[in-house]
DNA sequence: ATTAATGCAAACGGTTTGCACTACT
DNA sequence: AGTAGTGCAAACCGTTTGCATTAAT
């Protein structure tokens, strides 16, 4: 059974992916893979939109946003909604995650596969739910906040 | 142990409420009032809106959302975050519970605190996260569109 | 030469805000 | 009379869209 491929690979790849589907190699999106490569875990759209212009500032939302969803379409990115109901991406190829965020200091975690097993393998056993775990937020109070009730 | 109280006094307890708090019982609350008491589950603000609406084709959105900013800090309702990212109000008192979202169908199911016990209780343990039922959104794909794929 | 992608500006949808006016207490 | 609440209109924010222009292939 062979690994997943490196992170490498992944980011280089992703022009001649475009280029095979006969998908374009620009500058703007250039930048924004780029951007992406240095992102760990998730991001919203709005920030993906600052980072890229702390790059260039000419980076304009439309190019960016249109670019995530042909990004989505090549499987390099997969979107879900955080606590705050923003649009949240996650960069691939991380472990598949969902996310603790805690509604009091506003601080986020993520919720690793094997935390939510039981879960997942109970939601499938007793309804065939198939969890989409990237997509999941739980949202609480972190110890810390729990502790200052 | 004394049971909870039952839906009747709670919403009619409202107006009272209120009251006490030198806040007032106005045409446009009792028509809120009157629509989250036939509401089961859970709601955006927007649908509100358009049902008050339908009640009373005036109501106006911001005083909609003033309202159930007021009614929240009652307690009478709470708001988490659907799977689409939108706010969404949960009327009290159901039993606390989350939801499961199907991003095929679009169909909506409560997730039930014993199904989440699991994973509610290891968060616990682990992490000393207090899981908030009533915020989460599990995604995935329900029985009928895993089995279509 | 094609036609995908960009820049721009305008629209969107849900929600929030400021302010003068209304009406509950 | 006092002040909470309303109606209205405008602003907001992240995101999406239409369209003429640019540039990668």
């Amino acid at each position: 059974m062979p690994t997943a491929p490196t992170n490498q690979p992944l980011w280089t790849g992703v022009r001649d992916r475009l280029r095979e589907r006969g998908l374009r190699w620009t500058p703007q999106r250039r930048i924004l893979i780029e951007v992406l490569a240095r992102t760990d875990g998730h991001v919203t759209g709005a920030e993906l939109v600052e980072r890229c212009r702390a790059v260039d500032a000419e980076t304009i939302p439309s190019t960016v946003y249109r670019t995530l969803d042909v990004l989505e379409e090549l499987g390099v990115i997969r979107h879900g909604h955080g606590a705050n109901g923003r649009e949240e991406f996650h960069v691939l190829p991380e472990t598949e995650h969902g996310h603790l965020h805690c509604s009091s200091c506003g601080g986020t975690w993520e919720l690793e596969a094997p935390e939510a097993k039981d879960l997942v393998e109970s939601l499938h056993r007793s309804r065939g739910f198939r969890v989409d775990l990237s997509h999941v937020t739980v949202s609480g109070l972190c110890r810390a906040c729990a502790a200052r009730d």
